[in-house]
DNA sequence: TTCATTTTGAGAATGAATATCACTATAGGA
DNA sequence: TCCTATAGTGATATTCATTCTCAAAATGAA
């Protein structure tokens, strides 16, 4: 399930293998079919540079990663997955939105993420059953007081990440 | 503190009382003056339209509220009260920044967001000690296992505000 | 009143994100 | 295989929230 043995609640990177690539690229391609939509080269690039990069990516780090795909396809390309359900977009802590595969098709489902407030960097961590425990309770109290129907939750984890730590120590 | 009896951990909108706005006046003037700007007409205006706002507010329902304060004299003050720790900004649901009354100043302490999807419309919602103490808790459970040094936390809770719900119940 | 410093605000510039559109690639039928 | 309708591409133009610029106005100290 992608979680390292003692590694808590929080995800390190992890490549998908090659079985499993093969089964992302499958429901993609399903993914999108249901919308008439082609599973082409260029949003085959994006999908394996997302998978390969494992965390929310920006479109800077997507296109680099992605073999130079041109800005205006992979930001067009990365609203139709979206649409689609295959991708996710992520909101950043600096103004730069992030993009990542949508939960069931990263191999993690339902996680939070954690944010370094210095560089940017955004990687992903999987919740504990007490804290979605407590958010939902809490999702019952807004609703109770507010009348607000609560469907879903998003948590940013924000401090600082080992290398920036180590560059702030010179 | 700002919660109606009853009303569990999430607030509504509370206008501050006459004295509580000297009280906000005072602070600010104080936050400024340790970095040396004052605290002139327009920023007044600009503080007074946060607090009678009561909730994380966007430039145009800023210069609105603030008496048709310019653009430009808006974002330049709202970047210059952020650093003096009088503003703070709030990430939106949609693409808009929004700006918010730091903490000590809102009357209400640590608190959350609640962000309708369909009109984004955002609200202030007080955290419980249950969900604090879980997040508390899987800032531990990260730091251990990423190295990462968390410092603080966002959590936005999305949904669908009353009215957005009424209308879409044509 | 000076005069140095800060603040203002109209307009210009920036830049991430989106829209355009002529061209290319592809699927499916003839 | 050849056609053709449709979908996708990518260089370029456009949008628009936000930031920058800078001459004029306000402020405070002397
Ligand atoms: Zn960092
Ligand atoms: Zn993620
Ligand atoms: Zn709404
Ligand atoms: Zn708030």
């Amino acid at each position: 399930m992608g979680s390292a043995p003692g590694s808590g609640y929080a995800d390190q990177v992890v490549r998908p293998s090659p079985a499993e690539d093969r089964e992302l690229h499958g429901q993609v391609a399903l993914l999108l079919s249901t919308r008439d939509q082609r599973y082409t080269a260029q949003r085959r690039q994006i999908v394996r540079a997302l998978a390969k990069l494992g965390r929310p990516a920006t479109i800077g780090e997507l296109v680099e990663a992605a073999n130079g795909v041109p800005l205006s396809t992979a930001y067009r390309n990365l609203s139709i997955l979206g649409e689609a359900n295959v991708v996710r977009r992520v909101g950043g802590a600096d103004g730069f939105t992030r993009f990542e595969l949508a939960e069931q098709l990263s191999g993690q489902h339902h996680h939070h993420h954690v944010v370094c407030e210095s560089c940017g960097l955004v990687i992903d961590a999987a919740a504990s059953p007490a804290l979605e425990a407590a958010l939902a309770e809490t999702a019952r109290a807004i609703a109770k007081a507010n009348g607000f129907d609560v469907t879903e939750h998003r948590l940013e984890l924000v401090g600082r990440c080992t290398s920036c730590r180590d560059a702030a120590a010179s």
